[in-house]
DNA sequence: CATAAAATGCTCAAAATGAGTATATGGGGT
DNA sequence: ACCCCATATACTCATTTTGAGCATTTTATG
């Protein structure tokens, strides 16, 4: 083990990336760990894998420990980027040639370590992707010009464009993050594209979102959209939530989550015939209404994880 | 882009390695494309990532071509193993710290390129795997020692065993082949852990299975577990399919992936009615019945996959 | 003491599922 | 030609699982 470690140390040109998106979710915001490099711009915590590291996540772990002084709970890992883009035009760790990036989960924000620090909301990087309060205004401006993109590819690229964005009839799918980011990336829509040289004309900042550094902000849908689908198969949303809660936070979190608006009845059923959580006898009454019980994932869903998670109970029309 | 490419190529000790799990299925047995490493263990095609690849699918895409003769179809990146077990032991292409594995698709398995390559079921692997005729033997060989060493870590890790191996009450879950084999490795069971320097008493071959060369098990299990759970909600059956099929043969392959039978009747229903294939026109009559009828998967369903896939209507009782 | 604001409880119709039973249509003997 | 076998294909039916509402309880507030 240890020699593999060594291995790992070798000074050399391909240095191996690691970089995290750090989720937390703070009343009904999901926030993201993000630090600012020295051009200003936005990014994932990220460095090298040092020598020291027995494992990847470890690397990881001790990594992001060290700079922002928050401590992982959930890890998991999304994908190894290097496939194109990885200049180093921007940003802090840039020069990796390979990319391991992950998804982390933390119970509270810390009011993020290092000064150049900070939680953010997720949607300021995809405004796109928040449906609660009904369609987002962002996609009346993304709309035009991505379909006078699409109109190039044909016929296929219309469909592409229709049933990603949920435009023309379609259903809004919540976990196509990264295959919307995709979509506008190519449609050169995104400053990112620009960028790494290539042709394009972003639209105003309040439309396509706030950029990142390198390929981050691809990282970061691939963490959104895996957490989206992961919730409604995994009781991973726990790993956000305080020890005790009610059902209408735990809803206000899986919504914020997955940017839609979920049928309470309907969500308080699956919830508990599901036997994910417990009441834990006490109640809170600080919303101004009748009180609500207090609630606690029972202890034995957590183990392995083999539990059902979330379902959502979508609303259709509203 | 060519710019990163030449970062790659930089003669270092921390190789990066590309692995492949290819699977093809014929008649109604799930393969997987094996080489023999010289030391006579199988292992999956897999070799460094060289200087001309650009991208790190396009490495995979090359590498395989070349040394298999097996043009790839369906492509995705499954994960990047670098954390354990990265010893030179056995294989070929060890030496890699970090090894990133993919899954391929590809719809007709060619006689294995190269001499020393072959397409082997891949319960050969995974003899526990298969419940399509009942529950496997092998499962019956496992559970006792299985069971011997949950003990030793209490009641969590009995929930474990039992959650993971579908015993005592709980219900098989088909997906969850990686937990079971790296359950089996913790065990001791595979003879993997022990060639890994670990204490173990690996099991007799027919229960525990063929080993392979370094973490390519590993490798093969999460591959499994991915297509598994992906044909439930993506149409890549297809892939894997010949351009015109039977009802039957399409539900053959689909319990050969799953490793269980389903109810017939309801999987015709589930396919039809979800609009994931048309009739060719043509009949088919060589099974010594009612002839049936041909059918093509519809290409609109191929574009960008974003329809649903082929739900699994599982016999519960039989 | 009425009213607003939540949290809970219950009901109901539509759709999806799990399991069968019944019918159709070839090929292969006799 | 006729019967039988093996599949393929068509329908049925009882249960569950969803999506949507309406109704009731329980506090805080003015």
């Amino acid at each position: 083990m240890s020699e593999a470690a060594q291995q790992l140390v070798e000074p050399t040109a391909l240095a191996i990336g690691l970089a995290a998106a750090i989720v937390a979710a703070t009343g009904d915001e999901p926030r993201v760990l993000v630090v600012r490099t020295r051009h200003g711009i936005d990014a994932l915590p990220s460095g090298p894998l040092e020598a020291r590291h027995p494992t990847l996540e470890a690397g990881l772990r001790n990594w992001v420990e060290r700079q922002t002084h928050q401590a992982l709970g959930y890890v998991e890992q999304l994908y190894t980027f290097g496939d194109r883009d990885r200049r180093e035009t921007d940003g802090e760790g840039a020069g990796g040639a390979l990319s391991v990036a992950y998804l982390a989960l933390v119970r509270e924000a810390r009011p993020a370590g290092a000064a150049d620090a900070s939680w953010q909301s997720w949607y300021r990087y995809f405004p796109w992707e928040d449906w609660r309060a009904g369609r987002p205004s962002a996609i009346a401006a993304i709309e035009p010009p991505l379909w006078e993109w699409a109109a190039q590819g044909g016929k296929l690229g219309e469909e592409r464009l229709r049933l990603n964005f949920g435009l023309g009839g379609a259903r809004w799918n919540e976990e196509r993050v990264l295959e919307r980011y995709e979509l506008l990336y190519e449609a050169g829509l995104v400053p990112e594209r620009v960028r790494d040289g290539k042709q394009g004309a972003p639209l105003p900042e309040a439309a396509r979102g706030v950029a990142m550094a390198v390929d981050h902000r691809r990282m970061l849908a691939t963490a959104i959209g895996r957490l989206r689908g992961k919730i409604k198969y995994r009781p991973v949303v726990f790993e956000l939530m305080p020890p005790s809660f009610t059902l209408s936070e735990l809803q206000q979190i899986v919504e914020a989550l997955s940017g839609v608006r979920l049928h309470k009845q309907n969500f308080r059923r699956l919830v508990e015939q599901q036997g994910l959580v417990e009441e834990t006898g006490e109640t809170r009454a600080e919303t101004g209404g009748r009180p609500a019980r207090l609630m606690r994932y029972r202890p034995e869903v957590l183990v392995e994880r083999l539990a059902p998670g979330v379902r959502l109970p979508a609303l259709r029309r509203t």
